[in-house]
DNA sequence: ATATATTATTAGACGCATCTAAGTTTTTAT
DNA sequence: ATAAAAACTTAGATGCGTCTAATAATATAT
């Protein structure tokens, strides 16, 4: 149960979640999204690397230990457990909630985050679909396929998002999509990889980098 | 809307505690609160005079500034807020709220305390009978009554607690004593000020200590 | 293959909040 | 009224997390 700096806390939390899809993250990759200098990013290194929180060699990639996973996980369980009880039980909307979980997320109190878990009955997936990792830090990390896979005729259920900024989810709310969302795919537009869609009796428009953002499954009973 | 560190945020909420009842705090009892030593909270006063927050002169006690009232009282309200509704919302005992809302008073936003007031109906009292400071900072500290200032035939109901260590709060809920518990004065002992209570149907004795930090009020319909 | 650009490190400084050691002022006790 | 004790301040150091300026290593381009 080692504590860490709120500081090194989000060091932990930033690098997990850059090493999803890139498992090479650079000094100068984690300086620009901690907006931070790179000189304090490579002193901060040394300092996770002697806590055995990073693997950290001179001009070298960074990757976490399994040691540095698990306490990242734990800071974003504690980040999306938040988020979905300001969104559940605070009825915050999705796109409200971040900053909030950004700064509850540090706090220390086992029993806090236990009460919250039970009052939404152990849920395993945030606001925005992204997976809570359990309690000892552990992500189950699902494939997802990005909306723009899917080919016209079928009928797929929106399941997840690749970006949670809130002007984002604001123009989600805005063409009224969500979490659970059921869209047919129209057609698929070969020049520019814009989605024509039926979403309820209406029809609607996405165009391709939202339909890459956008994280769907094949609807049920289809 | 001035943003100060959670160092002097607790300097201030601490320094305004201190003051209710003495009116003159010094450098060594603040320090003694705070766990700290006298130079710190030396360097930290002169800081907090920069700012406008205390009067501060060498060698004389401290003084909050209303400046200083204001920002004091702002965070008690968070923090009386939050004790409130883990009580009332997360249903923890009122013995488990105090650290939890140390760490949730330092949370800087302003929704995420006003969607709490809303969820608890605007309420004036925490869960330990303590004055919630309205959305200015501003407490209406009204005047309270130790248990011990009551007579014999009396019937008076607990409206309050000049503590909220846990300890102290584990004890009452052993004795069955709460906010709003009626308790029915059978007689006072004048050698060591302890006082024999009716409580329902049982029989109840306390001691002159804990008498003295159990605030009442005669009970209405008496 | 070498020059250039990019990325990363080292060295040294700073602000914050803390400390210890030493000295000063105020209070208390005799 | 003076000595002793307690409270307080100053001076200077430390750790954390940040910075800038200078230097070194790696990657890129011609």
């Amino acid at each position: 149960m080692s504590l860490h700096s709120h500081t090194k806390e989000n060091y932990l939390k930033t690098l997990y979640l850059m090493s999803i899809d890139k498992d090479n993250v650079s000094i100068n990759e984690l300086a620009q999204k901690l907006g931070l200098k790179m000189p304090t990013v490579t002193s901060m290194m040394q300092k996770l690397a002697a806590d055995r929180l990073v693997k950290y060699e001179k001009y070298k990639p960074i990757h976490l230990t399994e040691k540095g996973k698990k306490e990242a996980g734990l800071i974003i369980r504690k980040h999306r457990l938040t988020e979905m009880f300001l969104v559940e039980v605070m009825k915050f909307g999705w796109e409200e909630v971040h900053d909030i979980a950004e700064q509850i997320e540090h706090i220390n109190s086992p029993v806090f985050f236990k009460k919250m878990d039970e009052m939404l009955g152990f849920p395993e997936h945030d606001p925005h679909g992204s997976p809570i990792p359990d309690r000892t830090g552990n992500i189950k990390q699902a494939v997802r396929h990005p909306l723009c896979d899917f080919n016209s005729g079928e009928s797929v259920v929106i399941t997840g998002l690749a970006r949670s900024e809130d002007d984002f989810l604001k123009f989600l709310n805005r063409k009224n999509i969500g979490l659970g969302t059921i869209l047919n795919i129209i057609e698929k537009e070969e020049y520019d990889g814009s989605m024509r869609l039926k979403h309820g009796k209406r029809e609607l428009l996405l165009s391709r980098p939202v339909c890459e953002e956008l994280f769907a499954e094949i609807a049920a009973g289809t």
